[in-house]
Parts: C-alpha cells; sequence; structure tokens
RNA sequence: GGGCCAUUAGCUCAGUUGGUUAGAGCGCAGUCCUGAUAAGACUGAGGUCUGUGGUUCGAGCCCACAAUGGCCCA
C-alpha cells in the first residue's frame, strides 16, 4: 500500500519534512560518497559576502548551481560540492564604517585598525545563519559545514603563494600612474569597480581658460616670427584659449597641447589676441571676430606660456617626469610649453588641451613622453594642499574659488556648465578624481594572448558572452591594479627595507618565519592588519628592517584564486591540478561577474598555469521587478525570497527560475509567476500522483519489478514512448547546461500525461474487474511517475522526493532510500514509437475538433451520439485513426467512426462540421429516442455521483439507490439498471421513497421530473 | 561615443535549416465536462511579429539602418 494522498496539498509542508527526512539521513553526504571513486564533477562556489540578507537574484543564481552537480551526482558522477565565503574588502568595511557613522580613514585609524577589523570579521557573518538557512530551504546542496572563507590563514597564504608565483615571473610591479581614486574611501578603484558606478547627467563646469603666451626666440618657421611679432605687442597680450570641466585640476596644469595637422586662427579680441583651432571658432562664439593670422598646430609647438599657478609661489613641489620624479628647484618666471599629442580633439573645445600629469591618464602619459613637470597640489583626501587661496578646500568646493581668482585676475574667458558622465564611488558616491599615485599592478597584459586563447575551451551559456562581453573585455584587456590602501583584506605580501628600498615578495608563512632578524609574531598568528604590520625581519643587502608595504589586496583577487586557495594549494593538496579537481567543469553566476569572479578567476589561472579553470558557464541575467526596473532598497520594490518560499514552496520557486525564461535574459520577477508555475505544472502533476495513488490503492496494486507489460494498449505503448523520448530529450538538454529546455519538456510531457493519458484511461482504473488491461494501465502510469521522479530530482528536489519515497520506497525496500541516491533514468529506445506518437497527435486533433462540433451544435459530451464523420488527408491518416478508434469513440462519446473522402460531402443539413487544415470532423445533430434515453441514464449517473460525493460516501463505497418519477424516467432507471448500478456502485436500485437516512435531492431531466436517494449500505 | 542583449496577443513566453491560415499558458467573456474537483475541455475577443528599407518565388526568422528598454564599456 502506498500511503495515501489528497488532491489537496501543502507543499511548503510537504517540503519541510523532507528537509527533515535528508538532514536526519545526511542524504546530500551519502548522494556525493555513493559516487566516491568514479570521475569527477567539479562546480565552483561563487563566495557571497554574508554581511547582508540573501536577496531573489541568489536564489536564482544558486537553483542554477544546484541543479547540474544533482544531475551528474545521477549520471554517476562523484561531485563533491563546497561553500564558500567571500569575507574581506571595501563592501564590508563600508557596511562597518556605516555602522560607526565614519566617513573616512581618519576616524578608522583613531579608532584603531584592530578593533576595526575586529569589527570587519563579525560583520562578514552577520547574516549567515540566514543565508545557510536559505542555502538549506531552497535544496542547494552544498557542503555548508567545511566551506572555504578567505579570510582563513591557510587561504591567504596560497593567495601569498599566488603573488609570489606572479612576483617571480616579474608580473608583479609598482606603477606610478593615475587611476580612479575614491578621495572618501581614500583607495584605488580597479576598472571594474569604476564600471560600476557612472552616473549619467552629473552637472560639472565648463570653461574656458586663457594662458598668457610670452615672446620666444626660438621661433624659427615665417609663420612662427610673424605669431611672435604679435607677442612683442605690448599693448595687445596674447592667450591661448584652453577648455576644461575640472578646474581643480588646472594649479597642476603643466602643458597646452596641440593637434599639429589642425589650424588655428589668432583672433583679435577687443584688446588682446586668443589663439584656438579654426574649427572651433563658431562653436566657442568668436566666429565675428577678426581672425589676425592663422597658422598650423605644429607653429605653435614649443610656444611659451606663463603658468596660471607657479607651484613654487604656493608652497607646492614641483617634480619632473624622468626617471623617478626628480624634485625641481625653485624657479620664480617658470614657463611651460605646448606640445603636440595625438587625442586632442576638434569636436568640443577649442582644440587647445589643459595637461596636468598629475590629474588624467592621458595627461600622465603625455607627461611621460614629453618629460614635462609633474605638479601635485591636492591630497589622498581630495583636499587641495600648499598656501593657495583655497587650500584646504575639497576639490570639487574649490572649483569655484579657482575660477574666482583666475576671473580677478582676467585669465578667465567664459564659465559655463554641462552635463555629462562620470564616474562615482560605486558605495559611497563620492565622485572620483583621476588620481596620480603609486599603485601595485599585476601585469596581465603580458598574458593576453593566454588570457584570449583560454577562452576559446570555454563552453558560455549564454554563447554570445564568449566573444561578447568577455571576450571583448579580454581584447581591452589593462594591467590589474590589485592594490588597495585599506584595511580588511587580505596584506599584500610584499617588504620593503626602510633603508635601501630593496623590496621583497613572500610566498609563504614558513618562509616569513626562516627570514633572518623575523620578528614581531604574536601567537595564535593572524596574516590580517595590523597584525602582519609588526612582522618585520633583516634586509638581506644592507641589514636595515624590512617592513610590509602597507596595502591590502583587491578582495576579487582572493575569490579568484578559490580554486586554488580552498585546498591551501600548494602547501597541502598538491595534487590538485592531476586528480580532477581542478579545472571546475562548471561554475554560475549573474551577467555582472565578466567582470569581477569570472575575470577574476580566467586571469589568475591563466597567469599561474596559462590554462583556464573553468570549462562551462552560465551567466545569468538579472532580476528585475514586475515593472521591468531594477530593484533597490530604495524603491522598495526588492523581493523578500522567505516571503515567496514560505507561500508557494522552495520547488515552485525553482521550477519558475528554470522554466519561465532563458537563464541569460533580464526576467522580471512577481510572485503570481510562481504562484501560476504551482497551478500550472506542480499541482497538475500532483493530481495525477493523488490519482494514481487513490486508486492502485483501492485495487491493491503492487508494482513488479520484473513484470513485462506485455498486455499495454495502443494509449499505453503511446505514453511510455513519449516517457522515453523525454528522457532522451531531458538528458541531452541538461547535459547542455541547457535546464530550461529540459524543464519545458518535462511540462509538456506532464500535460499529455494528466490531460489524454489519464482521462482516457480513467474508466480502466475504475473498472470493477482486474484484467490485464489494467494492470496495464496501473503499470504503465507507475512507470510514468516513478521516472518522471527521477527526471525531476535535480529540478524540484522535494516534489520528485515525495513521489519517489511513495511510490518506490514504500514498495521496494531495496531500493536507494531517496531519489538522489537514484541513478538517472536510461531511456529505452525499442519502447519508442514515432508513428504511434504522430498517430496519437492526430487522434487528439480530431478529438478537438468533435468536442469544438460538439459545443457549436449546443450538444453534451454526455449525450451519446450515433456517429462521428471524419475527412482527412491521406488513407495513412484514415488507417492510424481506425487503429485507435477506441481513444476517439470514447473521447467524443460516439457509437461509430466513420470516413469521407472531402469535407464538402460533410456540409450538408443535420451535421455540425468543425475543420482545421485538412482535417474536418461532424456529428450528426439528429438524436434518437434510444440515444436520448441513454442520455438520460447518463445524466443520471452524473447526478448520483455528485450526491455520492456529497453525502460524503468514499470513492470506493457500495450504496443503495432510490428513485421516484415519471413513467418515462422510471423506465430509462429499469433500462439502465445494470449500467446505473455499476457506475455509482449500487447493489440495488429500488423504486419508492427513500429510506431512512438516504441522501435525496430531486431534478428535472431532460423535461422530466426525478427524486433520487443514495443511501449507505447496512 | 562604442559594444552586447531584448522587443511576437493585455501579461509571461514558444516559434526548428526562410515554406500553407504565427502558437501555448495566464487573464477576460461565454459554454461544457467532471468520482483528479483549489482540476479539465471547447468557443470567442485579443497580433501592422517595434519601425523603415533590402535580399528572395516566398521573411517573425537573413542583411542594413533606426526606435525603445536593459546591461556593459569609454
Amino acid at each position: 500500500m502506498f500511503h495515501s494522498v489528497s488532491s489537496k496539498v501543502n507543499f511548503p509542508q510537504v517540503e519541510e519534512n523532507i528537509l527533515n527526512f535528508w538532514r536526519n539521513n545526511s542524504v546530500f553526504e551519502r548522494s556525493v560518497e555513493s559516487r566516491r571513486g568514479s570521475p569527477r564533477f567539479v562546480l565552483y562556489e561563487g563566495p557571497p559576502t554574508a554581511n547582508g540578507s540573501p536577496g531573489i537574484h541568489h536564489v536564482l543564481s544558486r537553483v542554477f548551481k544546484d541543479i547540474i552537480p544533482r544531475y551528474k551526482a545521477m549520471k554517476g558522477y562523484y561531485t563533491p560540492r563546497i561553500a564558500g565565503w567571500d569575507t574581506h574588502g571595501l563592501p564590508v568595511e563600508l557596511e562597518v564604517e556605516r555602522g560607526l557613522s565614519f566617513s573616512g580613514k581618519a576616524q578608522i585609524e583613531e579608532y584603531g585598525v584592530d578593533r576595526f577589523n575586529t569589527r570587519c570579521r563579525e560583520s562578514v557573518f552577520g547574516y549567515l545563519k540566514e543565508w545557510e538557512a536559505m542555502t538549506e530551504r531552497i535544496a542547494f546542496w552544498v557542503d555548508l559545514k567545511h566551506p572555504y572563507i578567505t579570510m582563513d590563514n591557510k587561504y591567504i597564504e596560497t593567495v601569498w603563494w599566488a603573488i609570489k608565483q606572479m612576483w617571480d615571473k616579474g608580473l608583479v610591479y609598482q606603477g606610478y600612474k593615475v587611476t580612479p581614486h575614491c578621495p572618501r574611501c581614500g583607495t584605488s578603484l580597479s576598472s571594474h569597480e569604476v564600471a560600476l558606478g557612472y552616473q549619467d547627467d552629473v552637472e560639472d563646469p565648463s570653461v574656458y581658460i586663457k594662458f598668457k603666451v610670452l615672446p620666444s626666440l626660438a621661433l624659427e618657421s615665417p609663420e612662427q616670427k610673424k605669431l611672435n611679432e604679435l607677442l612683442l605687442d605690448k599693448n595687445k597680450p596674447t592667450y591661448l584659449l584652453a577648455w576644461t570641466t575640472t578646474p581643480w585640476t588646472l594649479p597642476g596644469n603643466t602643458a597646452l597641447a596641440v593637434a599639429a595637422d589642425a589650424e588655428y586662427a589668432v583672433v583679435e579680441v577687443d584688446d588682446e589676441y586668443l589663439i584656438l583651432a579654426s574649427a572651433l571658432l563658431e562653436q566657442v562664439g568668436l566666429e565675428n571676430y577678426k581672425v589676425v593670422e592663422r597658422v598650423w598646430g605644429d607653429d605653435l609647438e614649443y610656444l611659451e606660456y606663463e603658468p596660471l599657478f607657479n607651484p613654487h609661489r604656493y608652497g607646492v613641489e614641483r617634480r619632473h617626469m624622468s626617471s623617478g620624479l626628480p624634485l625641481q628647484e625653485p624657479v620664480r618666471d617658470l614657463t611651460y610649453s605646448v606640445i603636440d599629442t595625438g587625442f586632442v580633439s576638434l569636436e568640443e573645445g577649442t582644440g587647445i588641451v589643459h595637461i596636468a600629469p598629475a590629474y588624467g591618464e592621458v595627461d600622465f602619459e603625455a607627461g611621460l613622453g614629453k618629460e614635462l613637470d609633474f605638479v601635485h597640489m591636492v591630497d589622498l583626501q581630495g583636499i587641495i594642499t600648499g598656501n593657495y587661496p583655497f587650500s584646504g578646500k575639497f576639490v570639487k568646493d574649490a572649483d569655484p574659488l579657482i575660477l574666482d581668482d583666475l576671473k580677478a585676475r582676467g585669465l578667465l574667458y567664459r564659465s559655463e556648465t554641462i552635463r555629462h558622465t562620470y564616474p562615482f564611488c560605486w558605495r559611497c558616491e563620492t565622485p572620483l578624481l583621476y588620481y596620480a599615485k603609486q599603485t601595485w599592478y599585476i601585469k596581465t597584459t603580458a598574458v593576453k594572448e593566454g588570457l584570449i586563447a583560454g577562452n576559446d575551451e570555454i563552453n558560455w551559456y549564454p554563447e554570445h558572452i564568449k566573444y561578447g562581453r568577455f571576450g571583448d573585455w579580454l581584447e581591452n584587456n589593462v594591467d590589474w591594479a590589485f592594490s588597495r590602501e585599506r584595511y580588511w583584506g587580505t596584506p599584500l605580501n610584499i617588504w620593503r627595507c626602510e633603508s635601501c628600498g630593496r623590496y621583497e615578495c613572500i610566498g609563504s608563512v614558513e618562509e616569513l618565519k626562516g627570514k633572518t632578524g623575523f620578528t614581531g609574531l604574536k601567537e595564535p598568528l593572524d596574516l590580517h592588519r595590523p597584525f602582519v604590520d609588526e612582522l618585520t625581519f633583516d634586509c638581506p643587502e644592507c641589514g636595515a628592517k624590512m617592513r610590509r608595504a602597507p596595502e591590502v589586496i583587491d578582495c576579487w583577487f582572493d575569490s579568484g584564486a578559490m580554486p586554488l586557495a580552498q585546498w591551501h594549494y600548494p602547501f597541502e593538496n598538491d595534487t590538485l591540478l592531476e586528480d580532477g579537481r581542478f579545472p571546475a567543469d562548471y561554475i554560475c553566476e549573474a551577467v555582472d561577474q565578466t567582470r569581477g569572479w569570472f575575470y577574476s578567476l580566467h586571469a589568475i589561472s591563466t597567469l599561474l598555469f596559462n590554462h583556464p579553470c573553468f570549462k562551462n558557464v552560465i551567466c545569468l541575467g538579472h532580476i528585475l521587478d514586475v515593472k521591468g526596473e531594477k530593484m533597490s532598497k530604495a524603491k522598495g520594490n526588492v523581493v523578500e525570497p522567505w516571503a515567496v518560499i514560505n507561500k508557494h514552496g522552495a520547488d515552485a520557486l525553482r521550477w519558475y527560475c528554470f522554466t519561465a525564461s532563458p537563464p541569460g535574459n533580464v526576467r522580471r520577477f512577481s510572485e503570481k509567476s510562481v504562484a501560476e508555475i504551482t497551478r500550472r505544472f506542480l499541482l497538475t502533476l500532483w493530481n495525477v500522483y493523488s490519482f494514481f495513488v487513490t486508486y492502485a490503492n483501492i485495487d491493491r496494486f503492487t508494482p513488479d519489478a520484473e513484470a513485462t507489460l506485455s498486455f499495454q494498449s495502443e494509449l499505453d505503448k503511446w505514453i511510455i514512448s513519449e516517457l522515453n523520448q523525454l528522457i532522451i530529450d531531458v538528458d541531452t538538454a541538461l547535459d547542455g547546461y541547457n535546464p530550461t529546455e529540459a524543464g519545458r519538456k518535462i511540462e509538456s510531457f506532464v500535460n499529455d500525461l494528466s490531460n489524454w493519458y489519464v482521462r482516457r484511461s480513467r474508466r480502466r482504473f475504475w473498472k470493477s474487474e482486474n484484467d490485464a488491461d489494467k494492470l496495464s494501465a496501473y503499470a504503465t502510469l507507475y512507470e510514468c511517475l516513478v521516472t518522471l521522479s527521477k527526471l525531476l530530482a535535480p529540478f524540484i528536489p522535494f516534489l520528485a522526493e515525495e513521489l519517489y519515497q511513495n511510490l518506490v520506497g514504500s514498495v521496494f525496500p531495496e531500493a536507494p532510500d531517496s531519489v538522489h541516491l537514484a541513478d538517472f533514468p536510461v531511456s529505452d529506445v525499442t519502447k519508442i514509437d514515432k508513428k504511434l506518437e504522430a498517430d496519437t497527435r492526430l487522434v487528439m486533433r480530431v478529438a478537438s475538433l468533435g468536442r469544438a462540433a460538439r459545443s457549436q451544435a449546443g450538444i453534451k459530451v454526455r449525450q451519446p451520439l450515433a456517429h462521428v464523420v471524419v475527412s482527412v488527408a491521406s488513407s495513412n491518416e484514415r488507417r492510424s485513426l481506425e487503429r485507435l478508434k477506441p481513444q476517439i469513440l470514447e473521447e467524443l462519446n460516439v457509437k461509430n467512426l466513420e470516413f469521407i473522402d472531402s469535407v464538402a460531402e460533410l456540409d450538408k443539413p443535420g451535421y455540425m462540421v468543425s475543420s482545421e487544415g485538412n482535417c474536418a470532423v461532424a456529428i450528426p445533430t439528429e438524436i434518437s429516442p434510444e440515444l436520448a434515453s441513454e442520455g438520460l441514464a447518463r445524466e443520471v449517473v452524473h447526478r448520483l455521483q455528485i450526491m455520492r460525493r456529497l453525502a460524503g460516501f468514499d470513492i470506493a463505497e457500495y450504496i443503495v439507490t432510490y428513485y421516484q418519477g415519471e413513467a418515462y424516467m422510471r423506465k430509462v432507471m429499469e433500462d439502465f439498471a445494470d449500467y446505473i448500478k455499476q457506475e455509482t456502485l449500487s447493489r440495488q436500485l429500488i423504486e419508492g421513497l427513500p429510506g431512512e437516512g438516504a441522501f435525496t435531492e430531486s431534478f428535472k431531466l431532460g423535461g422530466y421530473d426525478i427524486l433520487l436517494g443514495v443511501k449507505r449500505l447496512g
């Protein structure tokens, strides 16, 4: 006996019970261990940070991470899955800073790095319990008891090892480079972080500045000489007109750039001359002034001008951009010159570009190329240094003061504002400053070819990411700025000699401890700041003290090193690269990880081994709200996963994730869709299951593993054929990392099973004799349900388990006690009959048309008709229908099936035709008295069935039926007595008043009055 | 400014290598069926397949350009 199954079901409750079963019986662990020794299938879990509640998008990625390993396990692979937690980085620090109401690094230092990092350490697991609960509840099977954690000493040590490998290959360098810098967080941002924070429509100054040109002796060409004559005119000074949107960089100006091959005009404006590109005269509004001279850009080269702010006058250092940036002596009458560069735009501005090497990437490059001066007058907090009138101000606040100063000196030609796109810090929304400073880099550009070649071997789903978003990113690779001037992170493992400046990279704790003069160690060892900062040793060159560089490393490096660091490679598990644990077969994250984790994994793996570390990747689209807008706390449109799970269950949410839309697309999430999934799919499946169990128990059906289904009807053969085809389809789709297609195929099968197989087989299940046909029906439906439970196990592990345990567990004690320990079904291709499948589709079509004809004629299906007339495209189809004739007769409640050659023959009085394409079906509209009586008998049966249910009788319970009515009705009751008795499980039909305790009702059927009563037997 | 993705019924989505009259589910209106009943069937309304060109005997599908939305980059 199966345990009884109500058609009413509370999925979340069923799921909770199954969770308990899995927990109490270590089913996950056993599902892994039972396949030990088989080939491995490796999933890398991209570590989330548990310092906030998991969102619906985390559910999406976690169920996609789950389904493939579950499938592979059932296919026999050994597939341990290790959880991981990302614990370092700016997001964590910012969360802690927020909690402490800090506004910058100074407060952290004051508070103490020790205490601050302790807070970070606590914060990263603030929501661990909730993450673990959610992970378990949605049945993401992963080993939560032994996770890798990026802040563990062992994890850090592997990261150190990895950096040391790169160091030894000469791939780590310290560059004086302009990087996007967040003045609030006090650190550089990597290019992928910058990408997160662009804002449109930012209002900034748009100003035109005049740079006073000085006469020169060095000018030689005729044009230059003419120019010089103008410059010698003491009454009319000459200015180069330049344009900028960042006035605060003007004190750092050390050159002006022109385009050598562009034409420039000298315009006489009132009592001064202005120089700018001819092409931009109109745009700047100078087209109506007199052009006194036209020259080429290269004539302007080497022209000297007065700096707007002589750095020496304002107490700011001036360095020279030759090797080592040597400090320059004060010069009273400092001049700068015009240079030619390739990047001067003639689309906007003036065609003369202000160059401040400290504050722009191209400016810096130009500075290196032309050996310009380097003037840096802003500190790391974005505050102007020196003794300018605007010193001490934040750069953006200094902008208007700088402009006032220039205006007072007559050097501001025009001041406006523009709206453009500007990058902001993705965490704290402070405008980023492009800022020259020393940063540690990994020379990823050295392995660019390897990155691209490695990508060729990776399967991306969807495919377009491969050579689209990811491929483009690799093609445009720049070196990885991987150091951060922060506190909570893997400390950079580079030590520097205080005296001679020698650097050394340390690759392990052992190596560090073995250094001559090593000191500062406190037990227990904690590799984090500030303790690691205390670890010093002697410089092997000069004997002075070696101190650690103050930076920590980008947390993306942490997570990207997980293939090795989760195993503490190479300090432990040194066979990792050969024993199948590397590379991963599968990873899965959302599309924002293209430049995040996907990249850091790929880069580190390529740098170390010149080999990709993942073979297949599903790249998920983002989840939007029901209106297609991004979910955000501010908008209040964030969907809380627990609410959905508690109401509809995890399986419903999982099935939604897999089948609702292609995984790579953006998806609009609504709870309504999950509710629809439940109705459309889960309840349909449940109803079939409940139907089966109800009747199987009545008939004491016991499946026999050895039995051959030799008595199968055409209907049975058909659904078994569809089932075996389904196994192939699902297997193929999952093997190709396409759960969506696989799930949709299952949906379609369940629909056929419910709405054709079960509907057409119902009478076979409730007829009284236990004959071969009935057994065949049970065995067939049983096989479908058991196979479905296995096919569905990776998708909806709870419901699959419920089906399996009841259908298999209660009958076959020797079978695995969980569907997740079972093997994936194998298709028996000999049972696939394509002809029968096509023929059955045709029958369905004819039945559908027949019902349509009945509907149009207004004749109930309950009313039997003499025949149905069908016209089909070919004699083949006619033969097919002949073969499956019983299905049509029963479905349409007709006595006979007739064929005609052409639709035209049907178009006559007395018939109602319905057609589609080459197929037409007609029913007679005349009903003989005999058929009318039979129809009435069926009507009586129908009413009695409803009464049985209303009276609360059991499905299999026998009753006595009473009736009283007009003569015609009495005759119907007598003529069809056997039929009525059989259908309604009535032992007797008694004419007369219903007995004591009977449930009675009276009806008017076909115009005749009748009183009916039903009563339990004794 | 550049790149990628999407755009098919009110909503969510299918739509094979280009080939009859573009489909499903939900929702809506109506009818039916029902011992799976918190299901099911049928009918109806609802589509210029985002637009404009092009290739072709034939385009929802291929090409070009554009629009809208989303994402990424500068």
